[in-house]
Parts: structure tokens; sequence; C-alpha cells
DNA sequence: ATGAAAGCGCTAACAT
DNA sequence: ATGTTAGCGCTTTCAT
């Protein structure tokens, strides 16, 4: 194999333009100090030879990398892939990541990483010096994870932290649990129910908590009763099981029901079938996550769209804007949409509609 | 911002072995003439420093990227990323071009480009500039783009075309179309249909003839006709609802349909659902992709699941080699597998079972 | 506002 | 079998 050599460089360019190469160097990376005049022979000549930089020679040099590192749990991560059961939150990662690295001239990469291994350093610390990036975008659970922030912050590299509230070194973006929460709840309330269960997610995932309390505070605003109808899944399928036989089972049962992932979801129209509750004039429900799936279910799912490819796409635009500006003060936070389907509906025997 | 250096490089390791720059290379390289003992010393202080060479660097230097870079459709991505309707071939081309890149040492990039505009050649050529890949791996309908084949054949740069069988510059993989048809077709024919309808792809993807050939095949063998038995779509659902439609409103309709695409398939369902005809009592369906949708149809699918993962995988590997080795003969074929899903029965009043 | 020189981390080519 | 030298393409100093 030959060795392959840039076809283009900022020599022919300048050699072209009849320039230093400093000045061409000066006219890529728009910096000041270049008469328009000389910019726009400059560009001619670069249009002319279609010059790209090679990022490779730009990194070596100490500027940027134009690579954005994108570190998923490795696990989950295969295993969705595997599973082939329409969990797209990579796609909606890429969707919202490559595009806006795209605009900027940057790439994104994707990195799998394993949480829980002992060498999560090791693994990381190797990704930082083979390709050198820009930033890094932490999902969860990498977000909460403090050997990783720890060795991001050290290394004095910009990262975003997605799913999380805690402070911390990086900037945290949320998609708006609490306001998601509150969100379905009060569809709910809107469509006259009144007893409103709530399937949450793990203890150990900080985003369950903050969904719970966004139902909470809505129920409560309508001074609706919240006692025994909430119960914990693990956002599984099994676990869904479990939580919406105990809500339906009990003396009082709930009109509706949220759930907090798209496979309690499910399982809870399954124990309702089982059940011989109808959704929707039966049972309303409502699903967070709104992957795929809900969309093929009977009936199609009311969900909670995670706004996934918006909160990554604004992850990126920090992560470039941090070479400049000063890490955004406080969480942020991205708020998505409900997508009312056919499992949502008027309570029964309340009279409208 | 901070310049960012290197923390360990290639220099400290060489102080800390005591050696020269070029013997570490070596070692790292995996490169001949080095004495087993010099190599165990060198790897000894790579290992304790953690070192972790820089691809820019070694790209910089003419060497390899370590990357692969995988062209997909701009269009197509982005509009089946925003539909969410469980199209998971990007998830699939990860799976196995990631995990079979980290195997090597690569990592994959994907970059989308617009194959029908005027522009490919400036946006490959552009990629190209930027990252210097070590291989690229084209996916349909860029495999078949004598633009982009051409572009990479000049610049020498390996790559691998996906789903075709046409001869030409680098090396073509397809997913074993023929041996699909007739694998779907023999499956129904075990199960006593003597009427298998087809619902082939368009005609300018060359795949759809290879699978309607393989089909024809399977019935031949088996002595059993095929005309009126075969109906062309786009592999979109509108189209699978004229091709189903066709099908069964004939005089001597099949009692089994193959579809080329899960939507094909999903329209086919359809069909079959207003007419009255039950899956699998009254009509088996076999789908092509077996793509996430197709185990939460009722009844879930019977489908060929077409081997994306191992395909790219085996792809990457061939990339890798191509450094070394010289370009494969002739078109390199992998095999997916039947699952069997709900969606086929025996044929009605057949005996048996 | 522009240019010249030095060097980033690594490997190819050429010594020894 | 190992070391030395030159240079990849670019940006950072530091001149002018």
């Amino acid at each position: 194999m030959a060795r392959r050599r840039q076809s283009v460089t900022i020599k022919h360019v300048a050699a072209d333009a009849g320039v230093s190469l400093q000045t061409v160097s000066r006219v890529i990376n728009n910096e000041p100090n270049v008469r328009p005049a000389m910019k726009e022979r400059v560009q001619a000549s670069i249009d002319k030879l279609g010059y790209v930089p090679s990022i490779a020679a730009q990194r070596m040099s100490g500027s940027r990398s134009y690579l954005i590192l994108a570190l998923n749990d490795r696990d989950a991560t295969i295993s969705d892939w595997r599973a082939r059961e329409g969990r797209d939150w990579v796609d909606q990662m890429l969707l919202g990541g490559m595009l806006t690295c795209a605009e900027h001239g940057y790439r994104m990469l994707i990195e799998l990483v394993d949480t829980h291994s002992d060498h999560v350093e090791r693994e990381l610390s190797a990704a930082i010096a083979a390709l050198q990036p820009d930033g890094v975008i932490l999902t969860p659970p990498h977000s909460e994870n403090p050997l990783i922030t720890g060795l991001l912050a050290e290394r004095g590299i910009p990262f975003a932290r997605i799913g999380t509230t805690e402070e911390g070194p990086g900037f945290a973006i949320t998609m708006g649990d609490r306001f998601h929460g509150a969100l379905a709840t009060d569809h709910l309330i809107e469509l006259g129910h009144e007893r409103i269960g709530f399937i949450a997610g793990p203890i150990d995932f900080s985003l369950s908590d903050r969904r719970i309390a966004g139902w909470r505070q809505a129920m409560e605003n309508a001074e609706l009763p919240c006692e025994d109808l909430c119960e914990r899944g693990d956002f599984g399928f099994d676990s869904g099981i479990v939580a919406a036989t105990a809500l339906l089972e009990s003396d009082d049962p709930p009109t509706a029901i949220i759930a907090s992932s798209d496979q309690m979801a499910l399982a809870t129209l399954e124990v309702a079938r089982k059940r011989g509750l109808k959704v929707p004039q039966d049972l309303s429900l409502v699903s967070f996550d709104n992957s795929p799936i809900v969309r093929f279910t009977q009936p199609p799912l009311t969900a909670v769209d995670q706004p996934i490819s918006a909160t990554i796409s604004r992850a990126v635009e920090l992560l470039i804007e941090a070479r400049k500006k000063a890490k955004p003060a406080g969480v942020i936070s991205v708020h998505g949409e409900l997508v009312v389907r056919g499992s949502t509906a008027r309570v029964p025997g309340n009279g409208a509609n």
C-alpha cells in the first residue's frame, strides 16, 4: 500500500494564492488580522483546489480535533442492538449529535464503555489518548460515575452529563423529567381522571424521583390524592407486570396509569388485557420514551416524547462553545412533549364526550 | 483553553525503557526485528505509563488512521431516524462494525452523504481529506454509484460495496438474496403450500431480482407453478397494499405470500385482515428484514433475518486485511436465517398437524 | 496585517 | 536488531 499523502494541502493553497501558510491558516480558522481582499483571494484558491484541512494535522499542531466523543454503556447498548426490539436511543443521539456536529465541521464518534468495570479509567484514558476529542457526551449511567467525570475534569476536556441534575464538573442536561411527569398527569386530569396511578423507575436513577415529583405536584394542584397510587419498577417488562398488578388489584384502582418506560407500559397493557380491562375505555395509559414500539401496540400508546435528539444537539453546541465561553450555570433542561395516541380517553361515566 | 498536549508520548516510553523511539514504534506496530526481551521491556514501560498512541500522529506520519468510514444515504437515514418506526439498519451496522473495529484497534465513523446530489464527489472528497479513513463501507444505494466508487478507486482507498453483485473496484458483499428467497420459499413448501406468492422489490435494486430468482428456483425444484404469483412493490407500505391486493384478488389466490420488506409484509397483513383472511390460518406470511416491528404485529411475523451486523463485520475485516492481502475474488455472500414466528402455518386442509 | 521558524507525535527510510 | 534523520500538514510562537 502506497504511502497516502494528502492530495491538496495548505501549501498548495498558499502557493496558488501567493501568500504564506500562515495567512491560509488564518482564513481557514476565521481568525482576525486578514484583510477582506486577502481573505477573498485565499478563499478562492481554497474553493478552486477543493482544499479541506486534515483534522489529524490540525490536532497535531495543538488545535482542535473536531471530534466529539459520545460515551454509551457497553452492555446496555449491545443488548438493545441484539434484541432488535426498537429501542432507538442511539439513533436519536446520532440524529441530534451528528447533524449538529456537521453544522460546525465536527464529527461525532460513539464509544462503548463498561461503567461497572474496574478499568473504566483505563478504557476512557485510552480513548482520549487515541482520539483527543474536543468534547465528551456522557449518557446515563456514565453521567453520574465519578471515576469518569473526575478523569475528564482532570484532563480539562469539556463534557456534558446527560440526564442528571447533580452538581459537578462539566455541565448537566436533563430532559425535563419533572415537567414530563406533570405533563402526562395534567393530560389525564383534563380527561377527567381522578385516580391516576404512577409506575416509577428504580430509585438509583435520579430521574425516577423527578418524574414522581412532577406527577405528585400535578395531582396536588388538582387536589387529587396520591396515596397508594405509586409503584416502582426497574424500567423492564417484568417489573411492570408486578407494579401494574398491584395498582389494579387494589380496592380503589386507578382509572389511568402513567408508566415510566415503554416496557412497563407494555406490561401494563398486558395486565389490563388479562383482567378484561379495555384500553382506553376502562383504563387510560400513558407511556414514557415514545420509542418505536408504542406506535405498533393495540391501541397505539399516548406517550411522553423524550427529546433525546434535541438534548444531544444542545449538548454538542455547548461543548463546541465551551472553548470560548464559560460553562453554563446550573442544570440545563430540554423539554419534550406529549404525543397523544389511542391509549388515553375520557374517564368512564364522566359525562361529556 | 490551554493547549492540550498528549500526556504520555512515545518519547516518554522510549526514555523509560531506555531505547529509541523507533524501537517503541516497532513494538506498538508489532513489527519484526525486535528481540523478545526488548519487546517485553518496552511493553512493560507502555503498560506502566498507560501509553496509547495518538491516531492523529500516526496518521500524520503516513501510516494508518485507524478509521473506517461508513457511508449512508443522508435522506433515507434521517427520515428513518425521524419516523422512529423501528428501522434499525444503522444500529445493526454499528453492532457489527464498531465491535469488529474495536477488536482491531480501529473506530467506525458514520458519514451521511446525499447520493443524488451533484456534489457527491465534493462531499466525499471533503470527508476523505478531513478524516483520511483506512477503509470505506458503502451501503445501498451508494454501493452502485460510479461517482463514489470511481473516486475511491482513484484515491486508492479500500472499500466494500454492500448489497451488490456488480463487478468493479473495491469488493462486493451481498446478503445471500437468492439463498434467502429460496429459504423462505422452502419453508412454506415444507408446510404444504403449493401456491406461494412473492411480492418483490423494485427493479432498480438488483437484490430484488436475486430474491425472485431464489423463489423461482425453489418453486421449480418442487415442481410448483410461478405464473401470476409475482408482483412488484417499492419496499414501501402503499405499494405492498397494491401488490397484496392483486395477489389475493386473483381467481386462484396463493395460500402463502413472501414479502420482500417488512413494510410490504405489514401491508399484506392489513389487506388480509380487510378481506377476512386470518393469518396464519388462511394465509401464511413471510417477511424480509426482520426489523423490530415484526416482533410486535399480530401475529408476530416469520421473517428472513438480513444479517446486516455480520455483513458489516465481515466488510470491516476485509477492509483491514486489504492493507496486506489482495482483494478477495468475486462476490462475498453472508447468509442469514429464517426466524419462524406465528405468521406461517401448515396449509389449510392439508391433513397432517 | 503578514511572514518565517519551530515543533506537535509518530513512522518511513536510511544508517549502523 | 537497533538507532538516527527527515518529514507528514498544520498551528503556534515570534518576528516584521
